[in-house]
DNA sequence: CGCCGTATTGAGCACTTTCAAATTGCGTGG
DNA sequence: CCACGCAATTTGAAAGTGCTCAATACGGCG
Protein backbone atom coordinates (compact mmCIF):
# COMPACT_ATOMS: atom_id res chain seq x y z
CA UNK A 1 0.00 0.00 0.00
CA UNK A 2 2.99 2.50 -0.14
CA UNK A 3 3.01 2.33 -3.31
CA UNK A 4 0.51 4.85 -3.59
CA UNK A 5 2.78 7.15 -1.62
CA UNK A 6 5.23 6.61 -4.19
CA UNK A 7 2.81 7.42 -6.96
CA UNK A 8 2.15 10.13 -5.17
CA UNK A 9 5.62 11.66 -4.63
CA UNK A 10 6.28 10.86 -8.47
CA UNK A 11 3.47 12.69 -9.83
CA UNK A 12 6.02 15.76 -8.68
CA UNK A 13 9.48 14.77 -8.69
CA UNK A 14 11.65 11.67 -9.80
CA UNK A 15 12.75 9.29 -7.45
CA UNK A 16 15.18 6.48 -7.84
CA UNK A 17 15.11 3.07 -7.04
CA UNK A 18 17.77 3.79 -4.40
CA UNK A 19 16.08 6.80 -3.09
CA UNK A 20 12.58 4.26 -2.89
CA UNK A 21 14.70 1.80 -0.73
CA UNK A 22 15.12 4.67 2.11
CA UNK A 23 11.83 5.73 1.62
CA UNK A 24 10.55 2.42 2.30
CA UNK A 25 12.94 1.90 5.25
CA UNK A 26 11.20 4.75 7.08
CA UNK A 27 8.31 2.56 8.19
CA UNK A 28 8.73 1.38 11.05
CA UNK A 29 5.33 -0.26 11.87
CA UNK A 30 1.86 -0.30 10.95
CA UNK A 31 -1.75 0.10 12.32
CA UNK A 32 -5.39 0.37 11.70
CA UNK A 33 -7.80 2.51 12.86
CA UNK A 34 -11.00 2.78 12.98
CA UNK A 35 -13.56 5.84 11.93
CA UNK A 36 -13.48 8.18 14.67
CA UNK A 37 -10.39 7.22 15.98
CA UNK A 38 -7.94 10.22 17.34
CA UNK A 39 -3.91 9.40 15.64
CA UNK A 40 -2.55 12.28 16.79
CA UNK A 41 -3.75 14.81 19.27
CA UNK A 42 -2.86 18.80 19.22
CA UNK A 43 -0.35 20.01 21.55
CA UNK A 44 1.59 16.87 22.56
CA UNK A 45 5.12 16.56 22.05
CA UNK A 46 5.65 13.89 18.76
CA UNK A 47 8.34 11.40 17.78
CA UNK A 48 7.16 9.82 14.77
CA UNK A 49 4.76 10.71 11.68
CA UNK A 50 2.03 9.15 9.84
CA UNK A 51 1.61 8.16 6.63
CA UNK A 52 -1.74 7.64 5.48
CA UNK A 53 -1.85 4.10 3.80
CA UNK A 54 -5.50 3.96 3.34
CA UNK A 55 -8.85 5.53 4.05
CA UNK A 56 -9.08 9.14 5.04
CA UNK A 57 -8.15 11.30 7.55
CA UNK A 58 -8.99 14.91 8.72
CA UNK A 59 -6.95 17.92 10.33
CA UNK A 60 -9.08 19.70 12.73
CA UNK A 61 -9.22 22.25 15.29
CA UNK A 62 -11.57 22.43 18.13
CA UNK A 63 -13.66 25.65 18.74
CA UNK A 64 -15.13 26.64 22.27
CA UNK A 65 -19.16 25.67 21.86
CA UNK A 66 -18.29 22.53 20.35
CA UNK A 67 -18.19 24.14 17.10
CA UNK A 68 -14.96 22.29 15.12
CA UNK A 69 -13.30 23.61 11.56
CA UNK A 70 -11.38 20.83 9.49
CA UNK A 71 -8.41 22.29 8.20
CA UNK A 72 -7.64 19.56 5.76
CA UNK A 73 -8.67 16.26 4.50
CA UNK A 74 -6.16 13.36 3.37
CA UNK A 75 -6.09 10.91 0.45
CA UNK A 76 -4.67 7.61 0.22
CA UNK A 77 -0.56 8.31 -0.29
CA UNK A 78 -0.56 11.40 1.62
CA UNK A 79 1.47 12.33 4.72
CA UNK A 80 -0.47 14.58 6.76
CA UNK A 81 1.79 15.30 9.90
CA UNK A 82 5.03 15.29 8.09
CA UNK A 83 5.25 18.86 9.33
CA UNK A 84 5.37 17.26 12.57
CA UNK A 85 9.08 16.42 12.33
CA UNK A 86 9.90 19.99 11.82
CA UNK A 87 7.37 21.72 14.22
CA UNK A 88 7.83 18.63 17.20
CA UNK A 89 4.19 19.19 17.89
CA UNK A 90 1.14 19.52 15.98
CA UNK A 91 -1.33 22.78 16.34
CA UNK A 92 -4.04 20.88 15.52
CA UNK A 93 -5.34 17.38 16.06
CA UNK A 94 -5.72 14.32 13.43
CA UNK A 95 -8.86 12.25 13.23
CA UNK A 96 -10.16 8.89 11.16
CA UNK A 97 -12.72 9.86 9.21
CA UNK A 98 -13.08 6.28 7.84
CA UNK A 99 -11.23 2.89 8.91
CA UNK A 100 -7.52 3.47 7.90
CA UNK A 101 -4.72 2.10 7.54
CA UNK A 102 -1.50 3.49 8.98
CA UNK A 103 2.34 3.57 8.55
CA UNK A 104 4.60 4.91 11.50
CA UNK A 105 7.57 6.87 10.80
CA UNK A 106 10.12 7.39 13.13
CA UNK A 107 11.65 10.91 13.57
CA UNK A 108 15.01 9.77 14.40
CA UNK A 109 14.83 7.79 10.48
CA UNK A 110 13.98 11.50 9.53
CA UNK A 111 16.38 13.24 10.40
CA UNK A 112 18.85 10.77 9.04
CA UNK A 113 17.36 10.94 5.69
CA UNK A 114 17.85 15.02 5.89
CA UNK A 115 21.18 14.35 7.18
CA UNK A 116 22.05 11.75 4.16
CA UNK A 117 19.90 12.43 1.48
CA UNK A 118 19.20 16.38 0.44
CA UNK A 119 17.20 15.41 -2.22
CA UNK A 120 14.44 13.21 -0.76
CA UNK A 121 14.28 16.29 2.12
CA UNK A 122 13.71 18.67 -0.74
CA UNK A 123 11.08 16.41 -2.20
CA UNK A 124 9.62 16.10 1.28
CA UNK A 125 9.73 19.52 2.21
CA UNK A 126 7.87 20.04 -1.17
CA UNK A 127 5.28 17.73 -0.02
CA UNK A 128 4.82 19.80 3.13
CA UNK A 129 4.81 22.92 1.42
CA UNK A 130 2.26 21.24 -1.12
CA UNK A 131 -0.22 20.64 1.98
CA UNK A 132 0.04 24.41 3.16
CA UNK A 133 -1.16 25.36 -0.75
CA UNK A 134 -4.55 23.24 -0.27
CA UNK A 135 -4.80 25.18 2.80
CA UNK A 136 -4.62 28.35 0.88
CA UNK A 137 -7.21 27.59 -1.36
CA UNK A 138 -9.37 26.50 1.72
CA UNK A 139 -8.84 30.15 2.92
CA UNK A 140 -10.02 31.39 -0.30
CA UNK A 141 -12.98 29.02 -0.42
CA UNK A 142 -13.97 29.62 2.83
CA UNK A 143 -13.68 33.49 2.74
CA UNK A 144 -14.98 34.33 -0.64
CA UNK A 145 -17.00 31.52 -2.28
CA UNK A 146 -20.34 30.76 -1.20
CA UNK A 147 -21.78 27.44 0.20
CA UNK A 148 -22.54 26.28 -3.27
CA UNK A 149 -19.28 26.86 -4.48
CA UNK A 150 -17.24 25.50 -1.34
CA UNK A 151 -18.80 22.10 -2.08
CA UNK A 152 -18.46 22.48 -5.57
CA UNK A 153 -14.90 23.10 -5.16
CA UNK A 154 -14.26 20.75 -2.49
CA UNK A 155 -15.66 17.73 -4.68
CA UNK A 156 -13.29 19.44 -7.91
CA UNK A 157 -10.29 18.61 -5.61
CA UNK A 158 -10.97 15.46 -4.02
CA UNK A 159 -11.63 14.47 -7.55
CA UNK A 160 -8.42 15.79 -8.57
CA UNK A 161 -6.34 14.39 -5.53
CA UNK A 162 -7.68 10.91 -5.83
CA UNK A 163 -8.02 10.39 -9.84
CA UNK A 164 -3.88 10.57 -9.19
CA UNK A 165 -4.16 7.58 -7.41
CA UNK A 166 -6.38 5.83 -9.36
CA UNK A 167 -9.56 6.23 -6.66
CA UNK A 168 -11.63 7.95 -9.63
CA UNK A 169 -13.65 5.28 -11.40
CA UNK A 170 -16.52 7.00 -14.00
CA UNK A 171 -16.20 9.96 -12.28
CA UNK A 172 -17.15 8.55 -9.16
CA UNK A 173 -15.58 8.37 -5.91
CA UNK A 174 -15.64 7.02 -2.31
CA UNK A 175 -16.21 9.23 0.07
CA UNK A 176 -17.53 7.68 3.53
CA UNK A 177 -18.53 10.75 5.57
CA UNK A 178 -21.05 12.46 6.63
CA UNK A 179 -22.51 15.68 6.18
CA UNK A 180 -21.86 16.96 9.44
CA UNK A 181 -18.46 15.88 8.48
CA UNK A 182 -18.45 18.00 5.28
CA UNK A 183 -20.15 21.01 6.97
CA UNK A 184 -17.08 21.50 9.14
CA UNK A 185 -14.49 21.10 6.04
CA UNK A 186 -16.70 23.87 4.79
CA UNK A 187 -17.40 26.35 7.45
CA UNK A 188 -21.14 25.32 7.58
CA UNK A 189 -24.04 24.02 9.12
CA UNK A 190 -24.55 20.81 8.33
CA UNK A 191 -28.44 21.76 7.87
CA UNK A 192 -26.83 23.88 4.59
CA UNK A 193 -24.78 21.72 3.77
CA UNK A 194 -27.78 19.16 2.71
CA UNK A 195 -29.80 21.89 1.21
CA UNK A 196 -26.76 22.34 -1.10
CA UNK A 197 -26.15 19.20 -1.68
CA UNK A 198 -29.72 18.65 -3.04
CA UNK A 199 -29.29 22.01 -5.18
CA UNK A 200 -25.97 20.38 -6.58
CA UNK A 201 -28.00 17.10 -7.51
CA UNK A 202 -30.79 19.16 -8.93
CA UNK A 203 -28.48 20.92 -11.27
CA UNK A 204 -26.76 17.53 -11.91
CA UNK A 205 -24.08 18.76 -11.50
CA UNK A 206 -22.50 16.14 -8.52
CA UNK A 207 -24.32 13.63 -6.40
CA UNK A 208 -23.29 12.97 -2.99
CA UNK A 209 -25.34 9.95 -1.56
CA UNK A 210 -24.45 6.43 0.86
CA UNK A 211 -20.90 7.89 0.71
CA UNK A 212 -20.24 8.14 -2.91
CA UNK A 213 -19.64 11.30 -4.91
CA UNK A 214 -20.30 10.92 -8.77
CA UNK A 215 -19.70 14.06 -11.01
CA UNK A 216 -22.49 14.27 -13.78
CA UNK A 217 -20.87 17.13 -15.49
CA UNK A 218 -17.17 17.94 -14.38
CA UNK A 219 -16.41 20.84 -16.98
CA UNK A 220 -19.62 22.65 -15.24
CA UNK A 221 -18.78 21.84 -11.55
CA UNK A 222 -15.40 23.19 -12.45
CA UNK A 223 -16.98 26.62 -13.46
CA UNK A 224 -19.25 26.98 -10.60
CA UNK A 225 -16.52 26.19 -8.40
CA UNK A 226 -13.94 28.22 -10.32
CA UNK A 227 -11.68 25.61 -9.83
CA UNK A 228 -8.41 26.01 -10.77
CA UNK A 229 -6.25 22.88 -10.15
CA UNK A 230 -2.64 24.65 -10.25
CA UNK A 231 -2.57 24.45 -6.57
CA UNK A 232 -1.96 21.58 -6.61
CA UNK A 233 0.97 21.73 -8.69
CA UNK A 234 0.63 18.49 -10.83
CA UNK A 235 2.98 18.89 -13.38
CA UNK A 236 6.04 16.80 -12.57
CA UNK A 237 9.03 18.94 -12.00
CA UNK A 238 12.86 17.65 -11.14
CA UNK A 239 13.22 19.21 -7.23
CA UNK A 240 17.17 18.98 -8.33
CA UNK B 1 17.99 45.11 8.54
CA UNK B 2 18.50 41.12 8.48
CA UNK B 3 18.77 41.06 12.42
CA UNK B 4 14.76 40.80 12.76
CA UNK B 5 15.09 37.59 10.45
CA UNK B 6 17.68 36.19 12.59
CA UNK B 7 15.92 37.43 15.53
CA UNK B 8 12.88 35.47 14.05
CA UNK B 9 14.46 32.06 13.42
CA UNK B 10 16.60 32.71 17.13
CA UNK B 11 12.79 32.84 18.51
CA UNK B 12 12.50 29.53 17.44
CA UNK B 13 15.52 27.67 17.64
CA UNK B 14 19.45 27.84 17.81
CA UNK B 15 21.25 29.44 15.20
CA UNK B 16 25.00 29.10 15.39
CA UNK B 17 27.49 32.15 14.58
CA UNK B 18 28.67 29.57 11.62
CA UNK B 19 24.82 29.80 10.53
CA UNK B 20 24.38 32.99 10.67
CA UNK B 21 27.21 33.89 8.20
CA UNK B 22 25.33 31.05 5.85
CA UNK B 23 22.10 33.12 6.26
CA UNK B 24 24.11 36.77 6.14
CA UNK B 25 25.23 35.44 2.68
CA UNK B 26 21.60 33.88 1.02
CA UNK B 27 20.71 37.85 0.10
CA UNK B 28 21.91 39.00 -3.19
CA UNK B 29 20.56 41.63 -3.64
CA UNK B 30 18.02 43.84 -1.87
CA UNK B 31 15.29 46.39 -2.60
CA UNK B 32 12.63 48.86 -1.54
CA UNK B 33 8.92 48.73 -3.26
CA UNK B 34 6.63 50.72 -2.86
CA UNK B 35 2.80 50.25 -1.26
CA UNK B 36 0.96 48.22 -3.77
CA UNK B 37 3.56 47.04 -5.91
CA UNK B 38 3.38 42.83 -7.11
CA UNK B 39 6.53 41.75 -5.62
CA UNK B 40 5.69 38.16 -6.96
CA UNK B 41 3.12 36.88 -9.28
CA UNK B 42 1.30 33.71 -9.25
CA UNK B 43 2.01 30.68 -11.72
CA UNK B 44 5.62 32.06 -12.72
CA UNK B 45 8.17 29.88 -12.37
CA UNK B 46 10.78 31.29 -9.61
CA UNK B 47 14.55 31.43 -9.48
CA UNK B 48 14.95 33.53 -5.96
CA UNK B 49 12.59 33.87 -2.98
CA UNK B 50 12.06 36.67 -1.04
CA UNK B 51 12.82 38.16 2.48
CA UNK B 52 10.79 40.69 4.20
CA UNK B 53 13.01 43.40 6.28
CA UNK B 54 10.97 46.09 6.48
CA UNK B 55 7.16 46.86 5.44
CA UNK B 56 4.48 44.51 5.39
CA UNK B 57 3.11 42.24 2.49
CA UNK B 58 0.36 40.16 1.61
CA UNK B 59 -0.36 37.09 -0.33
CA UNK B 60 -3.45 36.72 -2.10
CA UNK B 61 -5.74 35.02 -4.56
CA UNK B 62 -8.00 36.53 -6.92
CA UNK B 63 -11.61 35.28 -8.17
CA UNK B 64 -13.38 36.39 -10.19
CA UNK B 65 -15.57 39.68 -10.30
CA UNK B 66 -13.15 41.36 -7.95
CA UNK B 67 -13.26 39.89 -5.21
CA UNK B 68 -9.61 38.49 -3.57
CA UNK B 69 -8.81 36.83 -0.56
CA UNK B 70 -5.46 37.30 1.54
CA UNK B 71 -4.16 34.41 2.82
CA UNK B 72 -1.61 35.89 4.66
CA UNK B 73 0.02 39.00 5.95
CA UNK B 74 4.21 38.88 6.74
CA UNK B 75 5.56 41.25 8.71
CA UNK B 76 9.81 42.27 8.96
CA UNK B 77 11.29 39.54 9.38
CA UNK B 78 9.19 36.86 7.23
CA UNK B 79 10.25 34.54 4.74
CA UNK B 80 6.88 35.10 2.83
CA UNK B 81 7.90 32.95 -0.22
CA UNK B 82 10.30 30.64 0.67
CA UNK B 83 8.27 27.69 -0.41
CA UNK B 84 8.49 28.95 -3.93
CA UNK B 85 12.20 27.02 -3.52
CA UNK B 86 10.45 23.56 -3.61
CA UNK B 87 7.40 24.54 -5.47
CA UNK B 88 8.94 26.27 -8.32
CA UNK B 89 6.18 28.70 -9.26
CA UNK B 90 3.29 30.36 -6.42
CA UNK B 91 -0.09 29.58 -6.44
CA UNK B 92 -0.60 33.48 -5.67
CA UNK B 93 0.66 36.83 -5.82
CA UNK B 94 2.75 38.79 -3.51
CA UNK B 95 1.84 42.58 -3.23
CA UNK B 96 3.39 45.29 -0.71
CA UNK B 97 0.67 46.68 1.81
CA UNK B 98 2.99 49.35 2.79
CA UNK B 99 6.33 50.42 1.41
CA UNK B 100 8.32 47.65 1.63
CA UNK B 101 12.43 46.99 2.04
CA UNK B 102 13.29 43.17 0.61
CA UNK B 103 16.10 40.75 0.42
CA UNK B 104 16.38 38.56 -2.79
CA UNK B 105 17.53 34.74 -2.13
CA UNK B 106 18.64 33.16 -5.16
CA UNK B 107 17.09 29.34 -5.38
CA UNK B 108 20.55 28.37 -6.23
CA UNK B 109 22.10 29.41 -2.93
CA UNK B 110 19.60 27.88 -0.88
CA UNK B 111 19.91 24.95 -2.95
CA UNK B 112 23.61 24.88 -2.17
CA UNK B 113 22.49 25.73 1.90
CA UNK B 114 20.41 21.99 1.53
CA UNK B 115 23.41 20.48 0.51
CA UNK B 116 26.10 21.30 3.11
CA UNK B 117 23.89 22.58 6.12
CA UNK B 118 20.88 19.86 7.51
CA UNK B 119 19.99 21.83 10.29
CA UNK B 120 20.03 25.37 8.55
CA UNK B 121 18.10 23.53 6.18
CA UNK B 122 15.36 22.16 8.82
CA UNK B 123 15.12 25.28 9.90
CA UNK B 124 13.66 27.07 7.08
CA UNK B 125 11.34 23.81 6.66
CA UNK B 126 10.46 24.54 9.87
CA UNK B 127 9.95 27.97 8.73
CA UNK B 128 7.65 27.04 6.15
CA UNK B 129 5.91 24.34 8.62
CA UNK B 130 5.07 27.74 10.97
CA UNK B 131 3.58 29.82 7.68
CA UNK B 132 1.27 26.80 6.79
CA UNK B 133 0.19 26.85 11.01
CA UNK B 134 -0.80 30.14 10.38
CA UNK B 135 -3.03 29.78 7.37
CA UNK B 136 -4.65 26.71 9.11
CA UNK B 137 -5.37 28.87 12.59
CA UNK B 138 -6.77 31.63 9.87
CA UNK B 139 -9.16 28.74 7.86
CA UNK B 140 -11.03 28.48 11.14
CA UNK B 141 -11.04 32.00 11.27
CA UNK B 142 -12.89 32.31 8.22
CA UNK B 143 -15.20 28.91 8.59
CA UNK B 144 -15.87 29.24 11.92
CA UNK B 145 -15.49 32.70 13.98
CA UNK B 146 -17.51 35.68 13.67
CA UNK B 147 -17.00 38.79 12.52
CA UNK B 148 -15.85 40.55 15.17
CA UNK B 149 -14.20 37.02 16.04
CA UNK B 150 -11.92 37.80 13.17
CA UNK B 151 -11.34 41.16 13.27
CA UNK B 152 -10.49 40.72 16.92
CA UNK B 153 -8.67 37.39 16.48
CA UNK B 154 -5.93 38.74 13.57
CA UNK B 155 -5.56 41.89 15.89
CA UNK B 156 -3.94 39.43 18.80
CA UNK B 157 -2.03 37.37 16.02
CA UNK B 158 -0.61 40.33 14.48
CA UNK B 159 0.30 41.69 17.85
CA UNK B 160 1.64 38.55 18.93
CA UNK B 161 4.19 38.54 15.87
CA UNK B 162 5.13 41.82 16.05
CA UNK B 163 5.90 41.98 19.72
CA UNK B 164 8.66 39.31 18.93
CA UNK B 165 10.57 41.71 16.91
CA UNK B 166 9.70 44.58 18.56
CA UNK B 167 7.26 46.32 17.06
CA UNK B 168 5.07 47.00 19.52
CA UNK B 169 4.88 49.58 22.01
CA UNK B 170 2.70 50.49 24.67
CA UNK B 171 0.31 47.95 23.06
CA UNK B 172 -0.10 49.90 20.16
CA UNK B 173 1.71 48.70 16.87
CA UNK B 174 1.12 50.33 13.47
CA UNK B 175 -0.75 48.97 10.81
CA UNK B 176 -0.73 51.35 7.51
CA UNK B 177 -3.30 49.17 5.75
CA UNK B 178 -7.17 49.99 4.30
CA UNK B 179 -10.35 48.87 5.91
CA UNK B 180 -10.74 47.64 2.63
CA UNK B 181 -7.26 45.52 2.54
CA UNK B 182 -8.20 44.34 6.16
CA UNK B 183 -11.89 43.00 4.81
CA UNK B 184 -9.70 41.22 2.15
CA UNK B 185 -7.84 39.12 5.02
CA UNK B 186 -10.85 38.71 6.38
CA UNK B 187 -13.21 37.24 4.13
CA UNK B 188 -15.65 40.27 4.86
CA UNK B 189 -16.66 43.08 2.86
CA UNK B 190 -15.21 46.34 3.93
CA UNK B 191 -18.70 47.51 5.20
CA UNK B 192 -18.90 44.87 7.52
CA UNK B 193 -15.73 45.33 8.34
CA UNK B 194 -15.89 48.71 9.71
CA UNK B 195 -19.14 48.57 11.63
CA UNK B 196 -16.88 45.74 13.89
CA UNK B 197 -14.27 48.20 14.29
CA UNK B 198 -16.67 50.66 15.75
CA UNK B 199 -17.87 48.02 17.72
CA UNK B 200 -14.42 46.62 19.33
CA UNK B 201 -13.92 50.22 19.91
CA UNK B 202 -16.59 51.42 21.28
CA UNK B 203 -16.57 47.86 23.90
CA UNK B 204 -13.25 49.30 24.76
CA UNK B 205 -11.20 46.29 23.32
CA UNK B 206 -8.70 47.82 20.81
CA UNK B 207 -8.91 50.63 18.44
CA UNK B 208 -7.77 50.74 14.50
CA UNK B 209 -7.14 54.37 13.34
CA UNK B 210 -4.91 56.14 11.19
CA UNK B 211 -2.85 53.07 10.44
CA UNK B 212 -2.20 51.89 14.14
CA UNK B 213 -3.93 49.16 15.94
CA UNK B 214 -4.17 49.82 19.99
CA UNK B 215 -4.94 47.12 21.98
CA UNK B 216 -6.70 48.74 25.21
CA UNK B 217 -7.47 44.98 26.82
CA UNK B 218 -5.95 42.78 25.50
CA UNK B 219 -6.95 39.59 28.05
CA UNK B 220 -10.83 40.16 27.21
CA UNK B 221 -9.48 40.46 23.33
CA UNK B 222 -8.03 37.27 23.17
CA UNK B 223 -11.03 35.84 24.92
CA UNK B 224 -13.00 37.19 22.32
CA UNK B 225 -11.10 35.90 19.82
CA UNK B 226 -10.42 32.49 21.42
CA UNK B 227 -6.96 33.20 20.67
CA UNK B 228 -4.62 30.98 21.62
CA UNK B 229 -1.17 31.74 20.05
CA UNK B 230 0.35 27.93 20.25
CA UNK B 231 -0.12 27.66 16.76
CA UNK B 232 2.77 30.67 16.29
CA UNK B 233 5.36 28.07 17.85
CA UNK B 234 7.00 30.70 20.37
CA UNK B 235 8.46 28.53 22.63
CA UNK B 236 12.24 27.58 21.32
CA UNK B 237 12.93 24.27 20.48
CA UNK B 238 16.55 22.79 18.93
CA UNK B 239 15.22 21.24 15.75
CA UNK B 240 18.48 18.99 16.65
C1' DC C 1 -9.74 75.46 -1.86
C1' DG C 2 -11.01 71.44 -4.17
C1' DC C 3 -10.05 66.69 -5.25
C1' DC C 4 -9.83 61.85 -4.41
C1' DG C 5 -9.27 57.88 -1.81
C1' DT C 6 -10.92 56.22 2.53
C1' DA C 7 -14.14 55.89 6.17
C1' DT C 8 -18.85 56.02 7.80
C1' DT C 9 -23.75 55.44 7.92
C1' DG C 10 -28.51 53.87 6.49
C1' DA C 11 -31.97 50.87 4.51
C1' DG C 12 -33.31 46.79 2.42
C1' DC C 13 -32.10 42.28 1.06
C1' DA C 14 -29.96 37.56 0.72
C1' DC C 15 -27.73 33.88 2.44
C1' DT C 16 -26.95 31.04 6.31
C1' DT C 17 -28.10 29.65 10.89
C1' DT C 18 -31.04 28.07 14.52
C1' DC C 19 -34.40 25.30 16.40
C1' DA C 20 -37.54 21.75 15.94
C1' DA C 21 -39.68 17.99 13.90
C1' DA C 22 -40.26 14.32 10.54
C1' DT C 23 -38.24 10.86 7.68
C1' DT C 24 -34.99 7.52 6.07
C1' DG C 25 -31.52 3.86 6.38
C1' DC C 26 -29.38 0.28 8.61
C1' DG C 27 -27.67 -2.99 12.08
C1' DT C 28 -29.26 -5.70 16.08
C1' DG C 29 -32.14 -8.68 18.42
C1' DG C 30 -36.46 -10.92 18.99
C1' DC D 1 -38.67 -11.54 8.75
C1' DC D 2 -40.14 -7.88 11.39
C1' DA D 3 -39.59 -4.57 15.29
C1' DC D 4 -36.71 -1.50 17.39
C1' DG D 5 -33.23 1.98 18.11
C1' DC D 6 -29.90 5.04 16.72
C1' DA D 7 -27.58 7.90 13.56
C1' DA D 8 -27.91 10.48 9.48
C1' DT D 9 -30.68 12.98 6.38
C1' DT D 10 -34.34 15.98 5.12
C1' DT D 11 -37.67 19.68 5.60
C1' DG D 12 -39.94 23.95 7.48
C1' DA D 13 -40.22 28.39 9.61
C1' DA D 14 -38.19 32.18 11.90
C1' DA D 15 -34.24 34.84 13.20
C1' DG D 16 -29.57 36.57 12.34
C1' DT D 17 -25.57 37.96 10.35
C1' DG D 18 -23.34 40.00 6.83
C1' DC D 19 -23.97 41.94 2.04
C1' DT D 20 -25.45 45.32 -1.52
C1' DC D 21 -26.35 49.65 -2.96
C1' DA D 22 -26.18 54.34 -2.27
C1' DA D 23 -25.26 58.49 -0.08
C1' DT D 24 -22.51 61.34 3.01
C1' DA D 25 -18.45 62.74 5.72
C1' DC D 26 -13.66 63.01 6.37
C1' DG D 27 -8.70 63.97 5.67
C1' DG D 28 -4.48 64.60 3.41
C1' DC D 29 -2.43 66.72 -0.42
C1' DG D 30 -1.66 69.31 -4.71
Amino acid sequence: MIDRHLQRLRAHDEISPAEELVIRALIADRRRCRAGTTVVEAGVPVSHSTLLLDGMLARYKDLDEGQRQITQVHVPGDFPDLHGFVLKKLDQAITCLTDCEIAIVPHERLLAMTQQHPHLTRVYWFHTALDAAIHREWEVSLGRRSAQQRAAHLFCELHARLDLIGLVEDSSFALPITQADLSECLGLTSVHVNRMLRQLRSMDLVSFQSGTVTIMDLPRLKSLAEFDPKYLYLERLPRR
